[in-house]
Order: C-alpha cells, then structure tokens, then sequence
RNA sequence: CGGAGCGUAGCGCAGUCUGGUAGCGCACCUGCCUUGGGAGCAGGGGGUCGCACGUUCAAUUCGUGUCGCUCCGACCA
C-alpha cells in the first residue's frame, strides 16, 4: 500500500477531549473520530487493527468449536419482558419504538435473541454441545462515556453462548472458552491476567475476567505472589482470621468534640486506626436498613456486602436516615444501644479485635473499651471488607496479594439456567424426558481490547503495536521521493516483495521531508520500519529498525526483507 | 443523578469582565526554496462566534432559556 493512496491524517497536536494515552494516540494517529459521546467512526488505520484482532478472535473460536453467526443489533422488547430485563436494565438500555408504536432496544448483549434461537433450533440432546458466536456492534448507554474506545457506548464486541445437557458438560464448555481466552491474549502479545470476577447484572454461578494491566484501568485486581490466585477486588475474598484474646478494658465514654472521621479519631484519642471500628450504615434503596461494621482501616465492599445480604442494589443511607436509626449524625455511630431491627453485619476482622473504639450514637461522643459480646451484639459475620495490599492469600499458606491495576477485555460467565429456564429453553435426553438447557456466555471487547494494547505499548513518539495488532507490519520509507527515482524504485520493489510473501507494508512515497515522515511512523507505530535513500542506497544498503527499540542497522535489501519475514512470522506465525 | 466548566475556522486557543460585526498557532491552497527527526519566505481561502428569545441605535460580548460536550462525585460515618 503506497501511504499518498491510502488516508491517515495524523493530528500534531492532542485533542482536548482525550483523556487516556491510548485515546489521545488513536485520535492523533487518525485511526478514530468521534462522532457523539462514546460513539465513532473507525477511520481506515483504525479499522484495520480492529481487524486483525477480530481475525485472531475468529481463529481461536473456530479452533474451539464454536460457530459464527450474525444476531440483529434492534431487539424486540417482548424478549427483555420474557427474561425479566426489560424491567430489570435501567436507561443503559437504549430503547425506542417503530412506526407501528412497538417497542424495541438496541442490544447492550444477546442472551434473549440467542436463548431465542436455541429454543427453537435445539430440542435434543444430540444438538449439544453448541457454542454461537458473533462480533457484531453493541449499544449501551453509559452514564459517563469517556477514554474513547474504552467506554464507548457503542462499541464492537464478540459474543458467544455455549449449550449444554448439563452443569458438568457446561463446566467443559465454559473450561474450552477459558483456555481459548488465554490463547487469544497471548498471540496479541499482551499482559494480562485472568481473575475471578462477580457476575454483575448478567447473572450465573461463576466468572472470570481477562484483564489487561495498565495503571489506567478502570478496575483493581489482586493477584498471589505464590500462587494462581487472582481476583478482581469487587471479588477476592477476605482471609477469616482466628478468634484473639479477650478485652481488658473497661467500656467508657469519651468525649470527641468534632471529631467525625476514623483519622480525626484515632489522631484525638492517639490510637491507630486499625484499633478503631467504622461504623456503616447501608439501604438497599427500598426501605431495608443494615449496620456494617469493618476495622477502621479496611473499607467496606459494598457489592460483597449487597451479595450476601442478597439484595438487588445497595446504597448508603442518606444523613437523614442515619439520624433515625441511631439518633446521631453519621461519624459518631457504633453498634452499642441500638433500636430493634437494625441487623449487625460484622467483617470476619472484627471478631478479633478487643478492647475497640467505636461511635456512641451520640454527637461528639466515642466509647473505648468497647468488647463485642459483652458490650454489643452482631448479628453476622461475613466477608464484606475490601482486600488489599499485602492482605494473606485465601488459598494458599504463606501467599500475599499484590494489587494491579487492569482494563477488563474479556468475561466469561457460567449462566447456568437462569435465561433457559425464564425462557423455557429445554430439550429431550435419550430418555425422551425434558430437560432445561445449561448455558455459558463469553464476551471480548474488540475495540477496549485494541485500545489496551496502545495503553500497554506507547512511548513519547506514539504507539508501539504489538505486531499481531498493527495496522501494517512493516513501513517502506523512501526518502525524497519525488525526485530521487533509484530510492522510489528500490522502495517499490521491496515493498513488493514483502507484500508478495504476505507482509502488510506502507510505501511512504509522500513528497515530505524526511523527519515529518519519521514522525508519522513513529506515531501510528509500524513495528517494523525500513528507510531507502540517498548515500546508503548507493552503496547497495537500506536501513532496518524495529520501533519497540533497538539499534538502526544497515543491510541490503534482501537482507532486510528477510528481518522483515523472520519477525512477521515470528510474532503472528508461531503459537498456531 | 448531584456539582463544576466549556461551546469562537478542520484542530488547539485568545478576544467577552469594560457592547461598536473577530484574531493567533497548526492544518489547508498557490509559488519559490528546502530534503535524515513535524523547515523557511511570500501570497491566499475558510467563521450566521452552538441554537432560540430578550435588552440595546448596535450583541461573540449583557440576560433568560435550550442543546451539545467535558471534568469531578457517587468510600462519607
């Protein structure tokens, strides 16, 4: 591809609306434009990376057994009533409705159109195992669209939805999806890690997320500095440590002028704050009331918390709430002398500590001394608190968790039935009886996962793509082309050349000065780059430099197209 | 949803406080020159100042409304 007959306009300077490295460099390198709020035209250098990672992500499916088909991006609303969702999805769910006053959306996912499809199509058990696929674009509307590819609220994704006669041959299909995950985020070369993750809104047993480390992602994860164990933070699971020593102290009143928060206590009453207890008060938006209580240096994990008190949402309570439960303002709260039907919820960390501080329900009042049991009742204890760093392993002896940040790119989910079954998608066994279908679901974010990769792999210059994702492998540079016709014929016909044995190269035939088209290259990131001109040429020579770094070397064409080929086939060639 | 800010040329911004019909850099077009890290000179094109209404002799500027975009918050007990 000669760059004068392709189209990348290049910006020098950063638009002003980008946040995020990686969108920053794909609006400069002229791969995207924004078009609305979270939602883009993929320009042509744009499109072809999405491109070769929808390849990768084709490959690694079809090698896993699955199938490929298109669903429809409008969906019927009678679906989403069916599933409970309709009712369930808040204005994430893009709705409208036809000429006719029907109403659809616009799908955020496919389980409805694919539970659809699968109780009509598949009736035996000898249908199964089956595993649909498609990458198709998606619509969800985000409260705050934002870091360009990486929120959008369109945005291209694949999808697949295995089917099984049982949770066992489910557990299988979900274990293939797993290892073909791992496959696809290994041939792009990225850092990633697979955690264990909550199952959100989508619903189901169990789940893992593929997630992309770089400093700006979205969510935090832990992962074991000894074993395999790795979590998103929503998820891992603090240690339950065992029963400590008894209090000493006797329960006493302190005064507190002012001091509403756990520093300003334990800096008053010269204690550090991990002898203190922080005091929560959360509504599950509905009129239910729960006090969590977690040691005053941990924070409260209010998904766990939600999970275990299986409430469908959680907030915390609002002052005014907080006042009638307790009679105080919220900073001075504790679990000593309160109203009947308010239930304790305590961390497992609590039931260790004695002789604690806590609020006494009163204005500018603390009680020290205080010892559950003896000075107040919890009503559960559980896991609620937000893990760390440097928190022991639940799994392992002797483990710590090391805490990273990561883009999630990838989700698979064991569903079980939970949309077989509101959706009546059952089947025959051998015996002719009727069964209800197990199902899995297996989402990657094509566009977040192209968008990491820039995240992952960037300098002050610009991109540096990892090979299997670049737009093109390899740039031709030919200096002063429009005048010097040995350097333009050389650089054709090595371009030629290595387009012939299946390298994707950029003739940069561009009547520019030299350092402009470095630039350029530099910024849209070619990995591979080969220069022809003046002097060198002449002495039979062209340079070659990789763009990740390394040195500048000289060599003859055929030389360099053969660097080109060894690295080509190195990078996308070799874990098939 | 709550709070804040911003809409002026394709992009990045100034001008608005103190009203008098708009400017800079980059990009773009023409010519000359230049050709190894986003060159130089000269000339040129491009804006109903987001939109609507109001105040005024006069509105990019003041007021009201509206639309769009961006940021922050939703861990505080």
């Amino acid at each position: 591809m000669r760059y004068s007959s392709f189209f990348i306009p290049t910006l020098k300077e950063t638009p002003s609306d980008a946040e995020v490295i990686s969108h920053q460099l794909m609006m400069r390198a002229g791969m995207i434009r924004k078009i609305a709020a979270g939602i883009y035209t993929y320009m042509p250098l744009g499109l072809r990376s999405i491109r070769k990672f929808e390849q990768i992500v084709r490959e690694e499916m079809n090698r896993a057994g699955a199938i490929e088909l298109l669903m429809p991006a409008v969906q019927p609303s009678e679906l989403w009533i069916e599933s409970k969702r309709w009712a369930q999805y808040g204005k994430e769910l893009l709705r409208f409705k036809d000429r006719k006053d029907n109403e659809f959306c616009m799908g955020p996912t496919h389980e409805e159109v694919i539970t659809d499809i699968a109780r009509r199509e598949v009736k035996s058990y000898r249908q199964m195992p089956v595993n649909f696929y498609q990458i198709q674009t998606k619509f969800r509307d985000e409260i705050r669209p934002r870091f360009g590819l990486m929120r959008g609220r369109e945005f291209i994704m694949k999808d697949a939805y295995s089917f099984d006669v049982d949770s066992a041959a489910a557990d299988l299909s979900y274990d293939k999806m797993y290892q073909a995950y791992n496959r696809i985020f290994e041939r792009c070369g990225l850092n990633f890690r697979a955690v264990e993750a909550d199952t959100g809104s989508i619903g189901g047993s169990a789940s893992h997320e593929f997630m992309v480390l770089a400093s700006s992602g979205e969510d935090a994860i832990v992962s074991c500095s000894s074993c395999r164990y790795a979590a998103n933070v929503e998820k891992a699971e603090g240690v339950q440590m065992p029963q400590g020593g008894a209090g000493q102290q006797p329960l006493a009143k302190v005064h507190t002028p002012g001091r509403k928060t756990i520093a300003e206590v334990a800096e008053f009453l010269q204690l550090t704050q991990s002898t203190l207890v922080k005091t929560l008060i959360c509504s599950d938006g509905e009129g239910q009331f729960v006090m969590a209580l977690v040691q005053g240096d941990h924070e409260l994990n209010e998904l766990k918390l939600k999970n275990f008190l299986g409430w469908a949402e959680i907030r915390m309570a609002t002052d005014e709430e907080v006042l009638r439960f307790t009679g105080s303002p919220p900073g001075f709260l504790g679990p000593i002398g309160l109203k009947e039907g308010l239930d304790v919820v305590a961390d497992y960390a609590i039931s260790v500590m004695s002789d604690v501080v806590v609020g006494a329900n009163q204005s500018d009042q603390h009680f020290t001394g205080v010892n559950q049991g003896r000075d107040f009742v919890v009503t559960r204890s559980a896991d609620i608190r937000l893990v760390g760093a440097g928190d022991p392993c639940p799994r392992c002896q002797g483990g710590t968790l090391e805490i990273w940040r990561g883009i999630e790119v990838g989700h698979v989910f064991k569903l079980g039935t939970k949309y077989s079954s509101s959706m009546n998608a059952s089947y025959l066994d051998k015996d002719g009886k009727e069964q209800t279908i197990f199902m899995g679901c297996y989402g990657i974010g094509i566009g977040r996962t192209v968008a990491a990769a820039i995240e992952q792999n960037n300098d002050e210059n610009g991109i540096i793509w990892p090979l299997p994702l670049a737009p093109f492998h390899c740039s031709v540079v030919v200096i002063n082309a429009q005048k010097d016709q040995a350097a333009l014929v050389a650089g054709q016909q090595l371009h030629d050349r290595l387009e012939t044995a299946g390298v994707e190269v950029l003739l940069d035939d561009r009547d520019e000065r030299p350092g402009f088209k470095f630039k350029d290259h530099d910024l849209i990131g070619i990995p591979l780059r080969i220069v022809v001109g003046g002097k060198n040429l002449a002495d039979g020579k062209v340079e070659y430099k990789e763009r990740a770094g390394g040195e500048m070397t000289l060599l003859t064409p055929d030389e360099a197209a053969d660097r080109v080929l060894e690295a080509v086939r190195k990078a996308c060639g070799g874990i098939r």
